[in-house]
DNA sequence: CCTAACTATGTACAGTGTACGAATTAAGGT
DNA sequence: ACCTTAATTCGTACACTGTACATAGTTAGG
């Protein structure tokens, strides 16, 4: 044990700084501390970024905004943060651990779908989330939570230690790329006033002078059929759902057709 | 016809100015217009546009870069394009429009996987276009020409046309997110200057420490299992090729399978 | 009580997109 | 040839952003 060493077996000094507010309330609290009294707690400015991200989206966080949230100065923040990065981090973790993790029902299918269906509902109830995703993934507490617990689902019915990861990536992957399209879309409308089908209306008669017919008779007719179908130019639930459906057939298909 | 209107049977004035941008090439040129000479072209914009989120990525696009690599002053970039996100738009059905289309194989898997395979390079020739994709997505004639390509893949193998625009999307969404996350685990890398091993080398004791064993039985087995397989934390593309596979499956099943 | 550690805060810097207005240029109408 | 008028270029300005740094104030340990 080397000087600095709480007797813990880890060097405290190169542990990411995010990484140990993430686990925070696993560490022993902090011995008594020199200085002023904290006015704050991280969880505070968690939940206020998380409020506020939720109000106005992610580009709208600043830490300026954040700080009168919480009524400190700006510079403060980074007492406790110790980047904006790092809060948004922090803030996906606290929002992944507010959805409960429910009892799993039998059968892979519908397993998978219950998997499916709490990320989208979650990413829709966090539009900001989608945004996130370009940041540093660290590992929290209910992130790992999350992870064992869409794991578990797949223990045991005949799926490699290999395939149970790439499983869930896919599912998860799908998720996200879908409900990413959906919030986007959503996004722009609210943001432009301009809905998808005032949009193609007003642009419509354009795009038959540019694009004739004969040059895109699948697509042409594809669009058409789609447009019916939904009565707008897409619908991006039902392209959520036909993804999640042939994503289960592909899973099944591997089960039951060993390499 | 209005007094404005040039024949053609729809109001200029309120079509979308990147729309009428995008489709440059198939417009008549414009009649001679008053006023200075034009330094420029908007394709050389886009050009450079591209050349510099190739080298820097998108968020390093700013106007002002832009206006100092083709040699003009910031706010003349504004009487080619209406605004960085238009330019952005731009900037897509360009790139897009560099991918060849090739001739297609045999059989719904071969030609899924080429669809998909195509998409998952373009994405890492030109990684900020994973960004790009919060941006509005207009519909330009590269754009256009490559979903025509997508569902020509998929006529007369037996799906409806909803179920071949699903199927498309699929194939979209399962490439950008997989891309999307192995392009950000490399530009994290590469800014951070840590790599994934790296990072998780310095942090393993800590969260061995508030991580215990038995709290995360699969997790902890599978992460393994993982780590021993591809000697990294994860493999991006291991993981985009299992999702590919199961998705072809998925469709396959689909059509085996009528409703 | 002094010192060393810690917190809070103000100021400052190098950026960002783009609205606005002024100056310049060239074409169309007479 | 001249005037009008549209189009282009460009400088300035504004409201923001994240955060580095220095300073002042507060508390616990020795």
């Amino acid at each position: 044990m080397d000087s600095k060493s709480d007797g813990s077996g880890f060097d405290p000094e190169s542990v990411d700084v995010v990484l140990r507010l993430l686990w925070r309330e696993h560490l022993e609290v902090a011995p008594g501390r020199r200085g002023p009294r904290r006015k704050l707690s991280v969880d505070e400015i968690i939940a206020a970024g998380v409020a506020l991200a939720d109000a106005e989206g992610l580009e709208a966080l600043s830490m300026r905004k954040v700080a009168e949230a919480v009524g400190v100065s700006v510079m403060s923040l980074y007492s406790y943060v110790p980047h904006r990065s790092g809060l948004i981090g922090l803030m996906v973790d606290e929002v992944i651990g507010r959805t409960a993790l429910p009892e799993l029902p039998e059968g892979v299918g519908e397993r998978l779908r219950m998997i499916s269906d709490l990320l989208w509902d979650e990413y829709h109830r966090h539009p900001w989330l989608v945004a996130a995703q370009s940041h540093r993934p660290w590992i929290g507490p209910h992130t790992s939570a999350r992870y064992e617990w869409e794991l578990g689902a797949l223990e045991g019915i005949g799926l490699d230690d290999i395939a149970m990861d790439h499983t869930v990536a896919l599912v998860e992957s799908h998720a996200s790329a879908s409900a990413s399209n959906s919030i986007n879309a959503q996004k722009l409308a609210d943001d432009s006033g301009v809905s998808d089908v005032d949009w193609w209306n007003a642009n419509a008669p354009f795009l038959e002078q540019v694009m004739p017919d004969e040059g895109y008779p699948v697509s042409g007719r594809v669009g058409s059929a789609v447009g019916e179908a939904y009565q707008a130019v897409t619908s991006h639930r039902a392209v959520y759902e036909f993804g999640v459906e042939t994503i289960i057939a592909g899973v099944e298909a591997r089960l039951s057709a060993p390499a």
